[in-house]
DNA sequence: TGATCATCTTTCGCACCTTGATTTAACATG
DNA sequence: CATGTTAAATCAAGGTGCGAAAGATGATCA
């Protein structure tokens, strides 16, 4: 059962920062009494804690807007420059490691070539430190400007302080990244599944802004996913939960490279819809055999959409989302052709009432999301206090 | 985004007086002291909360236990006659309706057999009202006395004050349940999809005890499930998730009763088995006739273990669960003589690590565990706040 | 120019919360 | 009967949001 925590009137306070800070955060500039409407507390209570907030700088003032003959009232925001953070992507063929400011503008960036076929967790872990240290300095921040660092890998990141990460794709059976990262930074860390990562910046910025439950479906090569419960990511026991690209669609069907069969990953991923359409491509032109297979029409690509419709209607069945956003490049190439007879597909193998409380849209964020969705797990940390990181916080 | 709620001092003790009651619900009698490091309160928070509780006897003393040379321990527990609470199971063959006192005792029970040919909603609630006052005359409280009365139904119920009843199998297609209750008795109702309560009574008192990331699934005729996130029964955006009946796992397969193919019920539901299997029976048989196949052994039984693997494993993708539960009388039947299999058929489909941290068991509670759950929605509420509601507070 | 009004923001006293320290209660032991 | 031990109650202190009232700031109008 799930043992909610003891409450004292300091995180009444703290809670409430932390709404009002959102509030602030995603609903743009806003005035005190906004505010006031934005979070229910009463105007004392946002005059006492905007004012503390602007003294620390969290927040700024943002200009005036007239009223009608009263008093004008003054907009606040986040203060961009506040804090900043770095977003990693581990990716297949490189290491993305970006810097941003709060507002999530992008103020410089690395990259680190790897090579497909070995990733050496030392490499890597070095790649990422070298990199943090790089758009640190060529962003121009201090290093305690940072409020933390997001790292989004392949695989499934075991939650505590070592975040194990399992990825079969680099050979990882156990691989220690947040102690190997750990041992060359001071900065907060936060390790996830770079599909749960590139879902948060979907969410928050992207086609599944303003929803709370919400599944993001990425289908790149191959396939993964971020289901959000509640406003934030559903990651179950331990936290391998959304392993979309796994989902059983096809009982004794294609075998799949995780060991089983009939995955919905080999039938709708990339190299899966090359491969049944017997299509020779190599990773670096998969995007463009892709484009030529849409252009020309196959009935791989029916049988594509309608896969994807099944497993689609698991993911209403299973959550009835209000919202479901197909990304990933090939999934928006896919989305951008054919996205009326995926809606189709899913509508004809789901029941009524959960398809119509789902709109199914195509992603808005390109697949380089993935570094800046991390980020977003360093954003989602000081939104709940406002505060920089005194211990090493960190999680995974 | 989910806007959480503003919180004032108020809320604090509401969530700690909370939080104590349900130690002292699911954990038995205890001191104050335990009470303490059970909840994490300090002792004179625990001391006046208990005090007040004790006051308005919704807590009483429950012996004393000695220590080695102190002042003995007094032991406090949840007065189990503070207060009733209704659980109505609405079948396809009768209606039932219970009384518990709040320690689950069932207390009286009146059944109503209903013709499955047709279910008349009119019937259905004057059934369900007059087993209301049956039960509450019979055990012999005053209607004052009652906190409130569940309702579980099959299909899928609406959220908000008509709870809107979507059942198939009835021919309900939107019957506003709560609105017909609701003119026949001024007690708080809580209506919810069966499958769900009886999941919750799983969750509280049965095979899912003590788990907070728990998939239920139910097998009788047909297929049924609830999906426990963070505690909780997951209901989605419109309270129709969890439908693990209509998982789709075979792609254009058996024709299911909802519409389309393929689905889990149409392979692992008690019904589907024996159509698969050329048994002919009607209702009332069923029990019996699974029992004869399982006892003779049947191809289709071993396809059945498969396939019902296959649904596991996709569960176990998706939300990475602690523990899944097989309850249903043909799930339990199943589950006596094939869990092994039905564990080995779930591992041959599913990532290792998500495997390992679910355990599957067989659920421990009856079939007749349906008014029992929907009871304890009425229980869950009055663990928020041990109040007997003041106004007719209503969801569904 | 000065009075009035409309609107936004701050201030202040109050009620309520949890806590740590202290005190009181209730037993066992010798 | 004095002493030790553990459990539970009490109390003053520090935090928190709220409602009411006051203050601030600009438009409007005589």
């Amino acid at each position: 059962m799930s043992r909610p925590e003891r409450r004292t009137v300091r995180d009444v306070r703290r809670g409430n920062q932390a709404m009002l800070l959102r509030a602030l955060y995603f609903g743009g500039p806003a005035s005190r009494n906004d505010l006031c409407e934005a979070t229910g507390l009463s105007s004392a209570t946002v005059s006492t804690m905007t004012g503390e907030l602007l003294g620390d700088t969290v927040l700024v003032e943002a200009g005036h807007v007239d009223s009608d003959g009263g008093r004008p009232r003054v907009l606040l925001r986040v203060n961009p420059g506040y804090g900043y953070v770095v977003g990693v992507d581990v990716g297949e063929t490189q290491v993305r490691v970006e810097l941003f400011d709060l507002g999530m503008t992008e103020r410089a960036r690395a990259l680190y070539a790897v090579h497909s076929a070995r990733h050496d967790p030392g490499l890597v872990a070095r790649h990422i430190l070298e990199g943090i240290d790089t758009v640190i300095a060529e962003g121009g921040v201090s290093p305690g400007q940072v409020l933390g660092v997001g790292v989004g890998v392949p695989g499934i990141v075991e939650p505590g302080p070592d975040a194990l990460v399992r990825a079969k794709t680099f050979g990882w059976e156990a691989v220690p990244l947040g102690t190997l990262l750990r041992a060359g930074t001071p900065l907060p860390l936060y390790v996830d599944n770079g599909a749960k990562t590139m879902g948060q910046a979907e969410l928050w910025f992207g086609a599944g802004r303003g929803t709370s439950d919400t599944v993001v479906m990425l289908i790149g090569s191959r396939v993964g996913g971020t289901i959000v419960t509640d406003g934030g990511i559903y990651r179950g026991a331990g936290h391998a939960a959304g392993e979309i690209g796994h989902l059983k669609i096809v009982t004794g069907g294609r075998p799949c490279k995780c060991g089983g069969r009939g995955c919905l990953e080999a039938y709708v991923g990339a190299e899966a819809i090359l491969d049944r359409a017997g299509v020779v491509a190599d990773s670096a032109e998969e995007e463009a055999a892709l484009a030529r297979l849409l252009a020309a029409g196959s009935p791989v690509l029916d049988e594509t959409v309608e896969l994807l419709g099944v497993g689609l209607s698991n993911l209403i069945h299973l959550f009835n989302p209000e919202r479901i956003v197909i990304g990933g490049w090939a999934g928006l190439m896919l989305g951008e052709s054919r996205l009326v007879e995926i809606r189709a597909a899913t509508a004809a193998n789901t029941l009524l009432q959960p398809y119509r409380t789902a709109s199914i849209m195509l992603g808005r964020l390109g697949p380089d999301a993935v570094a800046m969705g991390a980020a977003t797990l360093v954003i989602e940390q000081f939104l709940r206090d406002a505060r920089f990181p005194t211990s090493v916080g960190t999680m995974s």
